[in-house]
DNA sequence: CATGAATGAGCCTTCATTCAT
DNA sequence: CATGAATGAAGGCTCATTCAT
């Protein structure tokens, strides 16, 4: 029989709307992590929030829309906190270095937050991928910028067009590393974030200088 | 969110279990493959596959032994797709490069296989995960036999139980690239191939004479 | 998964009807006991016949009609039985004796034919209801001869009229005993004739003489 | 077999908890007792009751849970009913007799309540079974304690121990009795208290002083 | 503002029943 | 005559969503 949910958690009420919002958004990224899009209920939700459902509709709207606002606010998160470590100054190596080292420990700490949502979002089809490829083109462009820059003083300066794709791979391969790091979880945040600068790095070293391994010349 | 469809595919008639069976599967993947496991409803795969629900639960069973039946059709499809290629007789450098090959080319015409599967297995939790698990060793240990032959010449032959490890990355390397591969679809799967060859080739080098990138040298 | 049935009983072929109506009709007397009505499948049924399904239905029909044959194969079984043991040129007195004890070993080896056939039928509504009510009246008016009969050279001989509802009670008593005995398989088949035999017996002496207990009398 | 029933009975809206848990056992007694275990549908009996499926699960659980439900409450009644007409202060006899009455009475006005559930719990096997046998068993330690304080001013008084059987005896006449009487509605409540009450209390003086009938002496 | 009570709609699963061979 | 293959039609259960208080 259903177990008609008496949660104790003490319903405070007439809050400011600001602080409800962001307690049911908490609520709500920890039982989506935890359960799944499809088997998190608004029930739970709506408990773990200490609030009844009906708040939690006027406040949020329906369960599409509540995952969005997940999508939204974890992201916000992860882009603030990246930009508050890089610091205007730093040489573009250091800059990238100190942006990847956030990045990694940013979803290390907050697993029932990004890295999570990130899987759920891209397994729910539409209309939650475009809401999260918005989020990689923002990350794409200043990557590309970072990266124009640091061949400002070089013989071959490139223009951000010429950037932007080797940026995207950047972050194609920093979500896909964080994607196989939550199966070798042994490892540590500043591991790899050196794995990444390393292929990064040499890779751009290497594209710039036309370095490359080929089939002929097989061991 | 779901749009039902009331497909009028010509319902073939009377046909030989073994064929039904493959009928059946192809349909499970597609529409795990596009809705997610738990948004597929099996009233679409039999409706797509051209039977009838209770046809479909007599030759594969509940939702979750069909959804395991797809898994495992496409795991070894693809496990002997790789085989096929690496014939005896190569070099193990070569043997890798084809079975590289083969693996990004049989991803490619395969998206709705094994890619998004792969994908869908890893977040539906228990019991898929183990199957996943299942198949990935069988590979690893593959492949770590392979690397181990292909220092039997050198001044250190390695036995397996040391490139095992290794063996593990390069199939989660394998993995994650194929998922940043969705995302960035422009590139071949012959480069992609490459990529992964060259990490590990030079890796695996590096590996053996110690060489790596540390913060210090930042350019 | 479905576990298809392939048992290996063995399946010959081409016996007369009879005979294969007798083989279904067992089969599905065991499986109705064993399962109930409801959750006895024609797929089992068949199974333990030994036959397909289609031959099932070709044989006996729906399973409503499956059911009703069941119960008049037993029944007719039951009635011929106590017909049998219930010669002529004994006593009135004796002949019943008689049959009650057919009755009474009838149902403890038939448990899995009559008894439970009984039960279920009583418990599926209408149709079957009314038809075994068909069988119960032919056992009362049997009876209602039976006790006119013993009347016969007494003060007061009853007609056939007076002496139903007492026959009436008698069998709507035995079949309640055989309910109970269910429940207390403790007892024999005898002794469970006697009891039967004590109330109906002495009942009717009473009856006759007009004995009785009352609410004024209490001890 | 089935008909199903669109009523149109009135949705009376947001009744007090306990209100519509009375209405609901009412219906769904009701169903079970109509249609039995198998046949009565989740969907009947929330049109019976009044109520959407989802209520339905929400206040009883799911259809197993709901009939033990019904089996309790139609048990806990009945016990109750014959509790306050039991007044203390009264003979032995007297106790009984007034309890047998009410025992009776209750059932001829509850047939869709004690009677028929009695025969669905037993007929749908474990875990309705062993529900009933709990309650069979409160009944026969009461009539136990009963029979043995009538005994008390006896030459050989009797220990509960003594008595018990005999009380297990009577309570499964009474089962037996009603289902005789569900064939035989044309008795009276009380003619039939007063057979069980001759049975028992001359059966019961029988006991003591050993007297009985045998097949020898036929009349 | 806040909620207990209520529901429409859908999904997984299973059978009795029947073609087409 | 005999059957493997196939399905229409329900039934149990759950969940996102919304009144009525």
């Amino acid at each position: 029989m259903v177990d008609r949910q008496d949660s104790d958690r003490p319903r405070t009420r007439r809050l400011p709307r600001a602080v409800r919002e962001r307690q049911i958004l908490d609520a709500a990224v920890e039982v989506f992590a935890t359960h799944g899009f499809h088997n998190a209920s608004m029930d739970e939700i709506a408990d773990v929030a200490g609030i009844s459902k009906p708040m939690l509709y006027a406040y949020l709207g329906a369960k599409d829309e509540l995952f969005v606002a997940c999508i939204r606010r974890e992201a916000t998160r992860l882009i603030e906190a990246i930009g508050a470590a890089v610091e205007a100054g730093l040489s573009p190596a250091e800059q990238l270095w100190r942006g990847l080292q956030v990045f990694f420990e940013y979803v290390q700490h907050n697993q029932s937050g990004w890295a999570v949502l990130h899987r759920q979002a891209n397994l729910q089809g539409e209309p939650f991928v475009s809401e999260l490829s918005q989020w990689r083109e923002r990350a794409t462009r200043l990557i590309a910028a970072l990266l124009a820059q640091a061949t400002v003083d070089s013989a071959q300066p490139m223009r951000v067009e010429q950037t932007e794709p080797f940026a995207a791979a950047l972050v194609g391969a920093g979500e896909a590393l964080v994607e196989w790091w939550l199966h070798n979880p042994e490892h540590t945040a500043d591991g790899m974030a050196m794995r990444l600068m390393n292929m990064v790095w040499m890779g751009f070293g290497d594209l710039v200088e036309g370095r490359s391994w080929s089939p002929g010349n097989a061991r």
